[in-house]
DNA sequence: AAAAAAT
């Protein structure tokens, strides 16, 4: 029998009694709650209407520091970790929270949360995660300049400043934290529009602040909401919000920011994906859960079993929505969306976000909507892009010693020979992994991430380029959306992708936050298709295209139709207009819906040039 | 044809 220390403490602290079916002795706490008790006794208690010490006990046990008061709270639990934390509660959320955060159970909540500003081991990470608006670089003035297209009916008056919009001091609060000192383009115009409750596709650059833009109004509704007749029920757990996004570290990304917009609001987020273990995702969701961000394969999971309903969902926004909605993923978001207890369109609030919108998807979409506003909001400096984009021709039997010709220059320019942050992009798994050995083996410390690495090895992967530790991560298109990787110098499309949209969501990992950024792309034979649009983009984003690929371009293929970036700046253009457009019919019944700001009179393919905003 | 996403 082994016999230890924290046993015998163990021991001394607690009744012993004898198992029926087992004739060695078991020490059990007096307060002992059986586990298949445990979760439902927690979900189903009452509301604690006052300091937690007659939980104490139960708490320390069963509960650990859930509680705040019970003997496993930790450190880093409550604010500060100054006194017992019910002072605290007072002295932020006090008074002027009245009626707004009054939600039950939303005081014990605040006061185990973790405070995600002082983000333990990644300070640096978390500064230049807001570097983004604090950036001396980017020039906001430049933001009155910035092309944007919206459309639909009784569009709301975009804002100038936070403080315009009411999003409750607690919030202010919190983006005053996240240092951001004024709404980005797609904020100003997207967060009117979500707060009056209207559907919404939305057309933005990554790293233009879209996440905020979806998660303040989201928040703000949350904590609008009165609580009480809130739907309960076994083990079920009923989130008000639902964000979906493509991948599971993207998923992560969306909830880490989404924690700090809420810190100490109350609204409680939840995180759930595949590939980790699903046991502690499910006492998370047991713990309470307002918002949850997942990927679609495992929400379905959480669904068939029951775990988590949708019924009363209000607000549903899906990230990278054209690729959520392609072939891939579509049935399981009809599935989502259409096939379980998911409120109708109309009912819910819908948003949808992405920097590219293809016409076809939009089709698709807009059965996920309800009298909606099209979006569309060009990148900062379009004019002086950030990100400055070559393409070579190389043969693929050259590809490898020419990216190695390009990392030994890189290494050669860089501060004290440091290898900066490079992200190679292959077409396949395989190939990921052979380029990688192949890099490590020849002194260019690289790591991988694809989908079939292990969850655990994906994200070791990502910090570990994150930390510099490897500076090369070759990667499939897992990498090619949403991430937010700051410090990423060069981006290489050692394969080119076979969708133009493809290539603009890779780029986009550099040339983020205010900083500028490379992207070289190795071209060959088997890139025909994409000469024309490769082309075109590039053109319309004033780079130095190869007389070469030009000449590729003018004898490509001319199902060269797939000229669905006829927006110029934008990643697409609402298909209502072209359609409408097209059927010489007002889809609105009135002319002056429409609005463009800051475009080309001629933009918009026949729209009158006369159009202009109605608060310009 | 490939990648992603549940076990």
């Amino acid at each position: 029998m082994r016999t230890s220390w924290a046993d015998s403490v163990a021991n001394s602290a607690s009744e012993t009694s004898v198992s029926n079916n087992n004739s060695v002795p078991r020490p059990i706490r007096s307060t002992y709650v059986p586990p298949h008790l445990r979760s439902s006794a927690v979900a189903d208690a009452p509301t604690p209407s006052g300091p937690p010490t007659e939980r104490a006990s139960f708490g320390g046990n069963a509960g650990g520091s859930r509680w705040g008061g019970g003997s496993g709270s930790k450190p880093e639990y409550g604010r500060q970790g100054k006194g017992n934390g019910y002072a605290a509660v007072g002295r932020d959320g006090g008074g002027s929270g009245s009626g707004r955060n009054n939600r039950s159970a939303g005081w014990d909540r605040r006061e185990r949360e973790v405070n995600p500003f002082v983000n333990d081991d990644r300070v640096d990470d978390v500064k230049q995660g807001f570097s983004e608006q604090v950036n001396p670089a980017i020039n906001f003035d430049a933001y009155e300049d910035i092309p944007v297209e919206i459309s639909g009916e009784n569009v709301p008056p975009p804002v100038n400043t936070f403080a315009e919009i009411d999003l409750g001091e607690m919030m202010n609060q919190n983006i005053r934290r996240c240092k951001y000192l004024k709404p980005t383009p797609v904020q100003r115009y997207a967060i009117p529009i979500a707060l009056a409750g209207r559907d919404l596709m939305a057309c933005a650059q990554t790293g233009s602040g879209k996440t905020a833009a979806f998660c303040f109004p989201i928040i703000s509704g949350i904590m609008r909401e009165q609580y009480g007749q809130r739907a309960r029920g076994g083990r079920t757990v009923y989130p008000l919000g639902l964000i979906l996004s493509p991948t599971r570290e993207l998923s992560c990304q969306i909830h880490d920011e989404a924690k700090k917009f809420s810190y100490q609001t109350g609204v409680k987020v939840v995180v759930a994906y595949g590939g980790a273990p699903i046991n502690q995702q499910l006492r998370e969701l047991e713990r309470g859960v307002d918002i949850l961000v997942a990927t679609p394969g495992r929400l379905v999971d959480l669904l068939e079993r029951a775990r988590v309903s949708l019924q009363s969902i209000r607000y549903l926004a899906l990230d990278e929505a054209d690729r959520m909605l392609d072939m891939g993923f579509e049935p399981q978001i009809r599935k989502i969306v259409e096939q379980m207890d998911m409120p109708n369109r109309g009912v819910r609030q819908t948003m949808l976000f992405s920097a590219t919108f293809p016409r076809e998807i939009q089709r698709l979409a807009s059965d996920f909507l309800s009298t909606y506003i099209f979006l569309a909001v060009g990148r900062v400096g379009s004019s002086t892009d950030l990100i400055v984009q070559r393409v070579e021709f190389v043969p693929e039997s050259d590809k490898r010693s020419h990216l190695m010709d390009l990392l030994q220059a890189q290494r050669e320019n860089g501060e004290h020979g440091k290898q900066a942050l490079t992200l190679v992009f292959v077409e396949t798994k395989k190939g990921a992994d052979s380029l990688e050995h192949w890099l490590c083996i020849n002194g260019f410390p690289s790591t991988t991430i694809h989908g079939d690495r292990s969850q655990q090895e994906r994200e070791l992967a990502l910090r570990s380029f994150k930390s510099g530790k490897t500076p090369i991560l070759v990667a499939t298109d897992v990498a090619a959306r949403g991430l937010d990787i700051p410090h990423v110098a060069h981006v290489v499309n050692f394969d080119l992708p076979n969708d133009i949209d493809d290539y603009v969501h890779r780029i986009g990992r550099t040339g983020r936050a205010g900083k500028t950024g490379l992207a070289t792309a190795f071209f060959d034979e088997s890139n025909l298709s994409l000469a024309r649009p490769l082309a075109e983009l590039m053109q319309e984003s004033n780079q130095e295209v190869p007389p070469w690929l030009t000449h590729y371009a003018s004898r490509a293929p001319y199902g060269g139709n797939k000229n669905r970036r006829s927006g110029g700046r934008f990643g697409g253009c609402d298909f209502r207009r072209e359609e409408s457009f097209g059927k010489n019919l007002d889809y609105y019944g009135g002319g002056n819906n429409g609005t463009a700001f800051g475009v080309p009179a001629d933009y918009g393919g026949g729209y009158a040039p006369g159009v202009t905003s109605a608060w310009d």
